[in-house]
DNA sequence: GCCGCCTCGTTTTAACTGAAACGATAGCCC
DNA sequence: GGGCTATCGTTTCAGTTAAAACGAGGCGGC
């Protein structure tokens, strides 16, 4: 009964891709057509709607992305004209980031879109499988970050 | 008490997204170091071990892929001796794909430890919370899939 | 049998990605 | 205070991606 078999339709990190995948695709067609954001743009305007001011180090920090592309996310706010910067007066490498009104204002539009969708999405669980759901993805977001670490330490054993 | 506002640590997309990139960030240690495949040539390659031969678009449905991706893995995996192509003399437009001895070798010493892998991340839960998650995540697709493709059909209103 | 339309897989295109290199600034230690 | 090292954000670079264009082949109506 194969058992042991690698059947990639039961593989976990295999549908965890393809979930997100989808759910990234079909999301991003609100942020994307109705307001021409991409979804790092996005990741940035939800951080800055929520906890502004902020640097470009918390930003990729808070939104698990690499520099490089929140100073690229960043770079097209500014130019729409969503996102304010200046430099920090006591640290000439910080640069300090706000929403401007503008950028304000499409967030509070984008922001109950984004959760009656995610509403529209959850709808199909349980309010007991929603909350079994939420603790198993915190366990394996710690897992596999801890085995992550782990393979990172292997691959080069003699630093 | 903000229960309406959107903190992107709680909102379902954007933990479904960082985890699938933990997760196969960390697994691909394994294809990448020990085997030299990427993830792409990997789906290609667990597909062909389980139900080979196959035609270039059947991996591409099977393994959640477009077309232009199962091409390039399927050349890769063919200079790499893994994978054998062949026209099927049927239709000269059907490429029958094989897993070559070598193929299945590789495919054989990775399947384990894939499996072995996904155990180890998988022990953070309890067989319940297995069960639960399996569900959740059955049912999450297929509502992510079908509010994909209202929110296709509703791009192009006049086609 | 030929013509229009479809399907298959490849290639091209433009955009995006992450790692590394980079210039600029800051903090520290002697 | 002059170097040494670390940090910040940008840019460069090579590789990857998805969508569209493409050529080759097959199918069906006439």
């Amino acid at each position: 009964m194969d058992d042991d078999a690698l059947e990639l339709d039961r593989f976990l990190p295999y549908r965890l891709a393809v979930l997100a995948h989808t759910v990234s695709g079909a999301l991003s067609t609100i942020y994307r057509d109705r307001f021409d954001l991409t979804i790092p743009e996005w990741r940035v305007l939800a951080n800055l709607g929520r906890s502004a001011p902020s640097s470009s180090n918390r930003l990729a920090e808070r939104g698990s992305m690499d520099k490089a592309k929140v100073s690229r996310a960043v770079a097209r706010l500014t130019a729409a004209g969503l996102v304010t910067r200046e430099t920090d007066p006591r640290d000439n490498r910080l640069i300090v980031l706000t929403l401007s009104e503008a950028g304000r204002a499409v967030y509070e539009r984008i922001a109950p879109l984004a959760l009656a969708w995610e509403a529209d999405l959850l709808a199909v669980l349980s309010e007991a499988e929603r909350a079994s759901l939420d603790a198993a993805l915190a366990k394996l977001q710690a897992r596999a970050e801890a085995l992550k670490d782990e393979a990172a330490l292997q691959e080069t054993p003699g630093d």
